[in-house]
DNA sequence: TCTGGGGTCCTAGGACCC
DNA sequence: TCTGGGGTCCTAGGACCC
């Protein structure tokens, strides 16, 4: 059989969902096949933007974030649902386990989306064969349509995945470069967005391949450090490896909310930094995380945005702490103004097993001098939950012992 | 009648330490 | 008596992506 690749280049797909809430509602409810469809927030909670929209809508010009009016003006015939995001990630999670069935090198980057490395995987065919059973496959078990990139490395593979929608299988090879990607406006590279492009224009830099040609330092004055990354990607450079671990692992984990009306009023404000609290709290605990830093962003009427975080003694995961944490930066960094918008994030996130090794120091000796380290870590374990793994400390104790 | 909500990564400046 | 140089940690904000 022959050989799409050299033997030691790597093959990559992007698998990307097409117009993916809107596909996962047209599955579930066959009778709106065909229709314009859109996914959009309530109106009346101030969330009435398009997140996606089948590309029925597409053909009336309708686009995502575009205002609820706006499309239906456009599209007087438009149907509207409101995102049911726990349909999504279980539909999700279907998507990247049928992905393993071809690689175990699945790599997840968002809900709708994946790197798949099937270098190693011949056996199954050649690569345009091994996307067109994915592509297939997805759509006759789930009913989704998606695009594959088939590409050297996980940029080209991205940007190829892009090139043909709905249901489009893309090569792009090294030598494909400076007639399909170079032609390309410099803000349609992925990780260039609107401020960048600007930047680039101003030095002349107007297409992808001006990118590619472009002067290191005049690059790096206009856009830091991360012009030469963007430069030798444009010349399909992308070391980058196709990592399973790298989406398991959360650096942050937060929850915000465009609030009905704009607030003022400190007690009503507070009571939404409790419920958020008690959002994150879940979300941590459910992935059995627990944070260093907790930060409140506010969001006022006229859009000023303040983020304001602070690094915590100890690791904390219950609602009342980060409430208290959250409440604390919100009283002290509020100016008083209208509020659009509440946000608590936990950063710097610590596997709950993990946390405890650095807890369980940090308050026999600096806290609880007195207590015996069982004792504390019984406490932890009730406040942590029986996932906690044993540690050598605990599995020591006499207690623990008598069944060796 | 003002673009939602979830993230990641990077940068710059200040504090602090050696 | 004006004071170098390096490194890390922390905070705030910006840009980007889906």
């Amino acid at each position: 059989m022959k050989k799409f690749y050299p033997k030691s280049g790597r093959v990559i797909l992007h698998v990307d969902m097409n117009s993916f809430f809107a596909s996962v509602e047209i599955a579930h409810d066959p009778s709106l096949k065909g229709k314009p469809l859109a996914i959009a927030g309530d109106a009346k909670q101030r969330k009435g933007i398009i997140v996606t929209c089948s590309y029925e809508a597409r053909e009336y010009g309708v686009k995502t974030t575009m205002q609820l009016w706006e499309a239906k003006k456009l599209c007087p015939k438009l149907i509207v649902k409101q995102p049911d995001h726990e349909r999504y990630r279980l539909i999700s999670r279907a998507i990247f386990d049928l992905l393993r069935k071809y690689s175990k090198l699945v790599e997840p980057v968002s809900i709708d989306e994946g790197y798949v490395d099937i270098t190693d995987c011949q056996e199954l065919g050649n690569p345009v064969q091994i996307a067109e059973m994915i592509q297939r496959d997805l759509l006759n078990t789930l009913d989704l349509p998606c695009s594959i990139g088939i590409a050297p490395n996980k940029f080209l593979a991205k940007m190829a995945s892009d090139m043909k929608k709905p249901l489009g299988i893309t090569i792009l090879r090294k030598r494909d470069i400076p007639a399909v990607l170079w032609p390309l406006p410099a803000i349609e590279m992925h990780g260039i967005g609107e401020k960048t492009a600007e930047k680039l224009e101003a030095i002349h830099v107007k297409t992808i391949k001006d990118l590619a040609h472009a002067n290191d330092l005049q690059l790096q004055t206009a856009i830091g450090i991360r012009g030469i990354k963007l430069k030798e990607r444009a010349n399909g450079i992308d070391p980058r490896k196709v990592d399973p671990e790298a989406a398991a692992v959360n650096k942050s984990i937060g929850s915000s909310i465009t609030l009905p009306r704009d607030i003022s009023n400190q007690a009503e404000l507070l009571s939404v930094l409790e419920k958020l609290s008690a959002n994150v709290t879940a979300r941590l605990k459910r992935k059995q995380y627990v944070t260093k830093n907790v930060s409140v962003m506010i969001k006022y009427k006229d859009y000023e945005t303040i983020t304001r975080s602070r690094m915590l003694d100890n690791p904390i995961v219950e609602a009342s702490d980060i409430f208290i944490a959250a409440k604390s930066l919100f009283v002290k960094n509020w100016n008083g103004h209208p509020v659009r918008l509440l946000g608590i994030t936990g950063q710097d996130l610590l596997k709950a097993d993990h946390a405890f090794e650095q807890l369980s120091l940090f308050t026999y000796e600096k806290e609880t001098k007195k207590e015996p380290l069982y004792d504390a870590i019984k406490k932890m374990k009730k406040k942590y939950g029986p996932s906690i793994l044993q540690t050598g400390a605990e599995a020591s104790h006499p207690e623990n012992k008598k069944e060796s």
